[in-house]
DNA sequence: CCTTCGTTCCGCCATG
DNA sequence: CACATGGCGGAACGAA
């Protein structure tokens, strides 16, 4: 089994926390079998959380077990890194193991040195911070998460869950990962595709034999191309193209193209006053499956989802709260 | 909402 | 022998 050891430090944020423990305790493989076992551990036997306080069965002594280290934010991330934590850390990662960050983890992380000089990312409130007092680090804010092997970090909590997903799916299988996310109701890839994977790609990720087709399918989507004309493009049998686009997306090729659609459905709804039939036809829809399908994916119909999406940026104008200096509640 | 029809998916298996 | 490929056909699914 896959060893994962979370990190748990005073003022640790429970999301953070919970999301690699449920992520990875949950994932299953093809045959049932659990291949991570989860440990939460801590430099002391209690730690506070916030709004509880966690009793940890674990010492630091555990990370030197770890295959993966998930490191989770805390509340205050200028707090200052203890030094066996910090030595913890280089062991594991000295050892071979993998530490990843979520969110303000990215401070503790850092605090090793292990990130100088590498590109890295970590919530956008704190991202001005982690530079200020990591100049070595190159932060970037506007990505969901950034992969360089064995050192990773990911951006605001629910990145986090991107990152654990992308995770199982470079060690079991994209097919395993779809499962995971199915498992957390979250989509495998979120907006943009698999833009995260191809410019973030890591080195030991999986053959990018699809994804020159991946990205053809992107532009051309709208089209609705059936699988013969797909399979003709990348060159394989309709029956292999099914197979390698299981194995390297964990869908099927009608699937993801009708979320392409749906999605660039969205777009449309947002920034344009085309009727719905209108875009439905331009996607090559019928009217009646274009709100069909809308609905199952998004949850509401076409109108009510432009209509709403109206009335939300009307409220969140202007420039309230974005005061980059205030961290106190990351 | 139901029905019909074409397409897609995937286990199975022969083949290279 | 291990392994990848791709054709076949029934069941599931999407389109209209």
């Amino acid at each position: 089994v896959h060893e994962v050891v979370v990190l748990a430090l005073d003022g640790v944020v429970p999301f953070d926390l919970s999301t690699p423990v449920e992520v990875f305790g949950r994932t299953r493989l093809a045959d049932g079998r659990a291949p991570y076992r989860v440990r939460v551990c801590a430099p002391a036997a209690e730690v506070d959380a916030g709004a509880f306080t966690l009793r940890v069965a674990y010492g630091l002594d555990v990370l030197a077990e770890a295959d993966t280290v998930v490191v989770p934010g805390v509340a205050d991330p200028l707090r200052p890194v203890p030094e066996q934590v910090v030595v913890g850390l280089r062991e594991a990662y000295a050892r071979g193991g993998r530490l990843a960050s979520i969110c303000a983890g990215a401070f503790t992380l850092a605090a090793t040195g292990l990130l100088d000089g590498l590109q890295a990312t970590t919530h956008w409130l704190a991202a001005d911070e982690l530079a200020r007092r990591h100049p070595a680090v190159r932060v970037d804010p506007d990505v969901l998460f950034v992969d360089h092997g064995r050192l990773l970090t990911s951006a605001g909590a629910a990145a986090g869950l991107d990152l654990c997903l992308h995770l199982v799916r470079r060690d079991f299988g994209a097919a395993v990962a779809a499962d995971a996310a199915r498992v957390s109701v979250m989509p495998l890839e979120r907006e943009g595709g698999q833009a995260q994977f191809i410019v973030h790609a890591s080195p030991t990720a999986d053959g990018a034999t699809l994804a020159p087709l991946l990205a053809w399918m992107d532009k051309h989507a709208h089209e609705a191309p059936s699988l013969a004309e797909l399979a003709a493009r990348a060159g394989l049998s309709p029956r292999t193209l099914s197979r390698r686009f299981r194995e390297q997306t964990g869908t099927t090729p009608a699937q993801w193209l009708i979320v392409a659609r749906v999605r660039r459905a969205q777009r449309l709804l947002e920034t344009t006053d085309q009727p719905v039939e209108r875009i439905a036809s331009g996607l090559s829809f019928g009217a009646a499956t274009f709100r069909d399908q809308f609905r199952r994916r998004v949850g509401t119909s076409p109108n009510a989802y432009r209509h709403a999406f109206r009335g939300a940026v009307r409220d969140r104008d202007g420039p309230a709260h974005a005061d980059p200096r205030k961290m106190a509640q990351l």
